[in-house]
RNA sequence: GGGCCAUUAGCUCAGUGGUAGAGCACCCGCCUUUUAAGCGGGGAGUCGAUGGUUCGAGUCCAUCAUGGCCCA
């Protein structure tokens, strides 16, 4: 009496039962010598342009490829939608345009989701809609599982980040975030390219993981058996360039810092780093300023856009603010007031500061521009003129050494570039790199690691130079009106599923 | 690391201790210019997981998992 439950009468979810039912057409369609998955396929038009021309091509025939995202059945004829990377352009496919047996295999095979090639004509309906009135069509690829709902799209955030092809299906203005982005990479590069600059590429792969405040990721190589380090930045190789001779450099790639996941930070992200001899950061200043009004300009086909709820204005110039007359302005702390980590530990008392990082003369300084000057600076800005002791690759003020050459960008609360005029002394830079060896002893893990090699190199000479590093995500959130990294990240880092 | 919130059908969401719901999607029927097509009918669930309280838990409690927001 308990055994006679045939597995028959198991009961078979909604979707155990969908992906049966297209896989029972999917071997329906191969019955009739239908290939579920087909090849090339000519390509003569795209949704777009179809929709976009329609009365003046009426009546052309037109070959379409892209995915089928509605169907709306009336009888002896449908209508349906497909969408390709252009767009959704209508069809109407006719029981008598294609006959009785073609007809009923498009009714019997054709779900939801699946990709099609059609030829047919061009016309406009009734109702003003651009249509394609279909002539032949071919199954290019059957889709086994169902799409996400079509009115309200996939809104689930994990599912979206993990599963972006869907995001990408069901959220068209997902797709013009990430054309944007290559735009915008592509600029940049066109812009530096006819500058002078050629692009080149550095180790991914380092044994001392400089150029910026930040833990890396360790990982092994195991016929040298040693560990090495995935970059958090391409600096120190770039002018490693500039000591050989190349004089104007850029990469664009991948970096990779070990640290939290939140609204703005991704353990993998992409930055681009310009280097320029015989340049300095006045110069890597008009760069910033020119290279983003034009890339906005390019992309966004304007230099006022709204980001963030804000109306920003990236036509140069930006206002330059002295990062101390800043600092003295919102908490009335002088240079003065912070002579040595004694000074610092107290003034960060006075303020508040809830800081988990030692508490030196430079981390302070730090904390109190993101607590106090950052959140302010919402259009475009340069913070310049950083204090040494957080610059540890800057070259110094002639006017006053405690200073260095360097700007931060700003805007919207958020650091868009960082650039200096570069340190070319070795005699200073390997004082620097024992000062931050030392802050490291006192633990603080992100201080600057010691680099012999590079020391070796600034010794036979680099010339003067400028130098700027750029967050790809940074700017293509500001350009693009994005609230969170993972946003303009394809792929963004997940913590896996089970 | 701390606080708050979310997790229910493939998707989007209702459901405040007493029979598991809707829209889309799916299946069947009608329909040859519709478009969130329409009309009629139907099927679909490990209510994130594990414990607990209770006569009875999607609902209350605890722990855990994943994600989001805020704080550090």
């Amino acid at each position: 009496m308990f055994g006679d439950a045939d597995e028959r009468d198991l009961p078979r979810s909604a979707m155990d039962e969908e992906l049966e039912r297209r896989r029972r057409k999917l071997a329906l369609a191969e019955s009739k010598g239908i290939s579920p998955f087909g090849g090339r396929y000519e390509v003569t038009a795209k949704a777009k342009e179809v929709a976009d021309k329609c009365d003046e091509i009426a009546g052309t025939k037109v070959s379409l490829a892209g995915r089928i995202t509605a169907i709306r059945g009336h009888g002896k004829a449908c209508f349906a939608d497909l969408r390709d990377r252009t767009g959704r352009i209508q069809l109407h496919v006719r029981f008598d345009l294609l006959g009785e047996e073609n007809y009923k295999a498009f009714e019997e095979l054709i779900d939801l989701g699946d990709i099609l090639g059609i030829r047919g004509s061009v016309f406009r309906t009734k109702r003003g809609e651009p249509t394609v009135e279909v002539h032949e069509w071919t199954l290019l690829s059957k889709a086994l599982r169902p799409l996400p709902e079509k009115w309200h799209g996939l809104t689930d955030v994990d599912l979206r980040y993990r599963q972006r092809y869907l995001d990408l299906i069901a959220n068209p203005s997902v797709q013009d975030v990430f054309v944007k982005r290559s735009k915008i990479i592509s600029y940049i590069r066109r812009f530096l390219d006819e500058r002078g600059f050629i692009e080149v590429q550095t180790p991914v792969l380092q044994t001392i993981a400089g150029g910026a405040h930040a833990r890396p990721f360790i990982t092994h190589h195991n016929a040298l058996d040693i560990d090495v380090y995935l970059r958090i930045a391409t600096e120190l190789y770039l002018k490693r360039l500039l000591v050989g001779g190349l004089e104007k450099v850029y990469e664009i790639g991948p970096n990779f810092r070990n640290e939290g996941i939140d609204t703005r930070h991704n353990p993998e992200f992409y930055a681009m780093e310009v280097y320029q001899a015989y340049a300095d950061y006045e110069d890597m200043m008009k760069l910033v300023e020119d290279l983003i009004s034009g890339c906005a300009q390019e992309v966004l086909g304007t230099m006022k856009f709204m980001s963030f709820g804000h109306e920003i204005d990236v036509t140069p110039p930006w206002p330059r603010v002295r990062v101390w007359d800043a600092i003295t302005e919102a908490t009335g702390i002088r240079p003065g007031d912070i002579k040595n980590d004694e000074d610092a530990k107290a003034i960060a008392k006075k303020l508040g500061l809830q800081m988990d990082k030692a508490q030196t003369k430079g981390s302070v300084i730090e904390e109190i521009m993101s607590e106090y000057v950052e959140p302010k600076l919402i259009q475009p800005h340069f913070l310049i003129d950083y204090p040494v002791e957080i610059s540890p690759l800057a070259k110094r003020r002639e006017d006053d050494p405690s200073l260095t050459y360097r700007f931060e960008a700003f805007a919207l609360g958020s650091e868009l570039g960082n650039a200096f005029s570069e340190l070319n002394d070795p005699i200073d830079q390997k004082e620097r790199f024992e000062q931050q060896a030392r802050e490291k002893a006192a633990g603080n893990r992100e201080a600057h690691p010691y680099d012999e090699d590079f020391i070796t190199a600034l010794e036979y000479g680099m010339p003067p130079a400028g130098g700027l590093g750029i967050g790809i995500e940074r700017l293509v959130m500001f350009l693009t009106d994005s609230r969170s990294i993972r946003d303009v990240i394809l792929f963004p880092m997940m913590r896996p599923k089970n």
